[in-house]
DNA sequence: GTCTATAATTTGATAGAC
DNA sequence: GTCTATCAAATTATAGAC
């Protein structure tokens, strides 16, 4: 019996860690992109030496994988129900959350823009981000694939100029026109 | 008489070699951002030596300021008159040439999603071209600034998507859409 | 799991010969 | 204007002690 409560410990503290980890890198990616940090700017912000990041992460794809991967599931998370009433708000709103801070650009964004340049798992863990997205905002606009690329277009560059010029107006004005549009149905 | 001759080869032969060398760190920029080339790889491109690249720019700084201004400037240059009819096509055509071959993602989008790591010189830079952008587009459309803001927010946004799943398809559903959404006028 | 130490390479940048 | 040579620092990554 006591046996399960040792287990539990060795299983979660090593998770709390890694988790600190992937906060720290996430901030540090969400700023410079892929080729903007460093291990050691990780290890700083977590307060150990770069070899214990790669301990849990023996490279840096395999940290960037990751991170990405748990950015996008609860990016999706936080999205709810794309049939339950106020979808396309939500999803504006989420994408929101990515303008008016520093250092806090959506990473799935930046991680696009530099996609050419990317390892081959890192820039597949992106696409798998915009297909859901995609998928998720056609749902809520009733299977309107073309009218939901737009959307997630128009809401992602939305975020990127607001962010450039340091006004989030930029990001609030853009998302309204878009919403609007996205409503308006077929021409 | 001689000597007009001589200073306009003087004057001319260094231009080329500087525009040769924005041609090469251009391109590299616009597949991997500021902090996914070195001057050593913009060196290689040109056939010379990375001190070379420094006595034509002494500092990185230096050469994506001038990169981003040149390319900026062509780009504006490239869209002509927005009160000359088919205005938002030309727009949405001039976006499209970063869709649909790799390595030529637009330099401005990408620095842009950088930006909070970027020297303050560039970002300026970056931020004009939006601005300039914007504007052209807001006379394009008859003075609408808010759909100019979301009409070049889809169009980046849709680069950065299209490119990212490496389907065109993708630019040109969402610019056709972005487009109808604007001629639709108000709600 | 974290550390020290280090390898091997790359980076932005400079000095000075030609 | 371009080169060789070099610098000091930073990079990803590994080996092995604790």
């Amino acid at each position: 019996m006591t046996s399960m409560t040792d287990e539990r410990e060795v299983i979660r503290r090593p998770a709390d860690r890694r988790e600190r980890i992937l906060d720290a890198a996430e901030k540090l990616a969400r700023r410079g992109g892929y080729f903007g940090f460093s291990f050691r700017d990780v290890a700083a912000a977590v307060g150990v030496k770069s070899a214990s990041i790669h301990h849990h992460f023996p490279t840096k794809e395999d940290l960037v994988v990751a991170l990405t991967a748990r950015y996008r599931d609860r990016f999706l998370e936080s999205l709810g129900d794309p049939l339950q009433p106020g979808a396309a708000r939500r999803l504006a709103d989420a994408y929101r959350s990515a303008v008016g801070t520093r250092d806090q650009m959506c990473l799935c964004g930046l991680l696009a823009a530099e996609s050419d340049a990317l390892p081959e798992a890192t820039r597949g863990e992106v696409g798998t981000f915009y297909d859901a997205n995609i998928d998720w905002a056609a749902r809520a606009l009733g299977g309107e694939t073309e009218r939901a690329e737009a959307l997630i277009a128009g809401l992602a560059g939305a975020v990127v100029l607001a962010r450039s010029k340091l006004d989030p107006g930029i990001y609030d004005r853009a998302a309204a026109a878009l919403l609007s549009g996205v409503s308006s149905g077929h021409r």
